[in-house]
DNA sequence: TTGTATGCGTTATCAA
DNA sequence: TTGATAACGCATACAA
């Protein structure tokens, strides 16, 4: 299980904790607790500040020696930098912004924890923030974190393109699971998972199938339904868009009663969250699942085979994506572009309960 | 459904972005983008830079007048403050940071979106990580978020008491879910729920009980535990500490051979992410719930009501609880301390499906 | 390779 | 009430 995680050791933390007040250096009249500054490097180490700004901002300009003793003086002080004092001249923080729409959606945790590990490879900081499935908070959250970070995540976001190219204009933006004109997007190829998935329900026996939608103006969703209407046409197999909702367990649900109403023997929801309400709203009914209908989940995100039956679905490559959508960004910001190979996003068809051979009696 | 959210009108935000480069003012040699500064408004309003910042600072501070033509002169420029700048000076960000354990558990998300909610509402940015339940990873992120936030709320911290109060010598730090001495901590009343539960099963017939721990190093697991010794010994029923592990799912599976072993009927859960990883794995050897066996969690977290059947828990407050603490944090930082009275926070037993009469046949 | 001088945008101290 | 000026801590162009 991907959630298990390292020990629980105390070891011996506890004194990895700064010491707070710097040594007592007497250049200081506060004498609680002033944090040391290259200043206080500089006396100790015997140079001049600007040396120590050197030696440790961008080592290799500044003799082995001297290094060397200013690296020591720095362990000593227990020297941390001021952010804000870098930031202030230079304008960089280290620090990425991830904003995706929803915290509860767990199609988002690969997504960060894949973000965080790349951030954290590169000495990167990531803030994290969501928008609660609204444009327009989306749009504050996006200005606030522009002040303070070196470049914006945007994942599924519900920015229109034209707002998130605005906002490219500030900072750097990378976006993931959307497609945006001159921006840097990471997509996954859909056409790869949907095919299994449209020959694996034909080989079921299904020939009318239904697409339950997600947000209308979900860039995604409607990338699903085009690729599932493509695959189906090549395998003329019949298929409508019966539903459309948010994107959660709640949206499924809601959707059930529309699929009920289609008579297709199979559907595919825009993501695993509906998937499963609406899996359960129909079992609710006395609807089985697969025998009276097959569905069809898209992410694989954690969980989706906790239901019963477990959940057959489309896996995205969630981790892949957010890892490599702060690669693409930190390149773009040290101006290294390219140097990482953008990873091989693909789908794939994940076979599970949720899809069965179509039912006789109907 | 709490999840449901604002609609999703694009409306016209687009024209709600920065110009970006502000006005043409001739001051700057970089024409491109140059952020305006306080300079430029003063130049605009013909005062004095410095008044420029006590206007907009502190207001009051300067004649109802100026404070206009500053105001309008700000507006026009669509200035906004460097945050570096005023960090520098100050050390204050209006920034607040939150540390959750694993930000997949849901029982977190109720916790962040009351911590984000009181956070925006008194105009503070909240700053998320996670230590991914790893007490080396917790003093990490800490660290580096002390050095940019103007507090630390730590929710199920797994840091020792004595880290916490050494990190709270550097910023203000609450914790949520623990008591530590000498740090602002809240944690919901326990007994009340557990009571009823206790009372509950005792209604049902049951009279060995049984209880599922979390992480060993938890505070919150061993206060559960406390009390529901407390309470069963006051009903006079018998009850066991069968096992402890990971307060995921994956955590409440492996504890099912125990759980089996040890003949209760009814079993507490640490938290409703074990009961839920409990009760399928119990299910998949054929035992049922609640006919053969009760089982009871802790939180009532999001998705708790989907399990088949649905989880009896006993409800935390946890969105009262993230945000009373960036409530008290705040008020901490303003000086305005206990302005707002601590909220109650109690805990409440919310009967479903997962608890049920003692069966005969045993 | 190292030191000097200056700027980054604000706030704060002190006069006026 | 307002203006001048010095920090805040670091980076950097330039000089040595």
């Amino acid at each position: 299980m991907a959630r298990d995680d390292e020990s629980f050791k105390e070891a011996t933390l506890s004194d990895a904790i700064p010491a707070g007040d710097g040594a007592p250096t007497t250049h200081s009249q506060r004498s609680h607790k002033a944090a040391p500054t290259i200043y206080d490097i500089a006396e100790l180490a015997g140079v001049n500040p600007s040396t120590v700004s050197r030696a440790l901002s961008k080592p290799g300009r500044v003799s082995v020696k001297t290094q060397k003793r200013i690296e020591d003086a720095a362990a000593e002080l227990n020297y941390r930098v001021n952010v804000f004092a870098r930031a202030l001249p230079t304008g960089r923080t280290n620090t990425l912004g991830l904003i995706v729409s929803d915290i509860t959606n767990p199609a988002f945790f690969d997504i960060i924890r894949g973000a965080e590990e790349a951030a954290a490879e590169r000495d990167y900081t990531l803030m994290l923030a969501e928008s609660t499935e609204s444009a327009e908070r989306e749009l504050t959250v996006a200005q606030r974190m522009a002040a303070t970070v070196d470049g914006i995540i945007l994942a599924s976001p519900r920015l229109g393109d034209e707002q998130i190219r605005q906002l490219a204009t500030n900072k750097p933006v990378v976006v993931v699971n959307r497609q945006v004109d001159s921006i840097t997007s990471l997509v996954a190829d859909i056409d790869a998972g949907v095919t299994d998935a449209v020959r694996h329900l034909a080989a079921l026996g299904h020939t009318k199938l239904a697409y339950v939608g997600g947000p209308e103006q979900s860039w995604m969703s409607s990338r699903r339904w085009e690729s599932i209407q493509a695959r189906c046409a090549w395998s003329s197999l019949e298929v409508s868009l019966v539903a459309a909702g948010m994107p959660t367990v709640d949206g499924g649900s809601k959707a059930a009663t529309a699929v009920r109403a289609d008579g297709a023997t199979a559907v595919f929801c825009y993501n695993d969250l509906m998937a499963i309400g609406l899996m359960r709203e129909l079992q609710l009914a006395g609807i089985r699942v697969p025998d009276d209908l097959s569905i069809l989940g898209f992410d694989n995100i954690f969980g989706s085979d906790f239901t019963t039956p477990p959940l057959s679905t489309i896996k995205s490559p969630l981790r892949e994506s957010g890892g490599g959508a702060v690669r693409r960004m930190l390149d773009e910001l040290d101006g290294s572009a390219s140097s990482t190979m953008s990873p091989v996003l693909r789908t794939e068809l994940v076979v599970r309960g949720s899809t069965g051979r179509v039912s006789q009696e109907k």
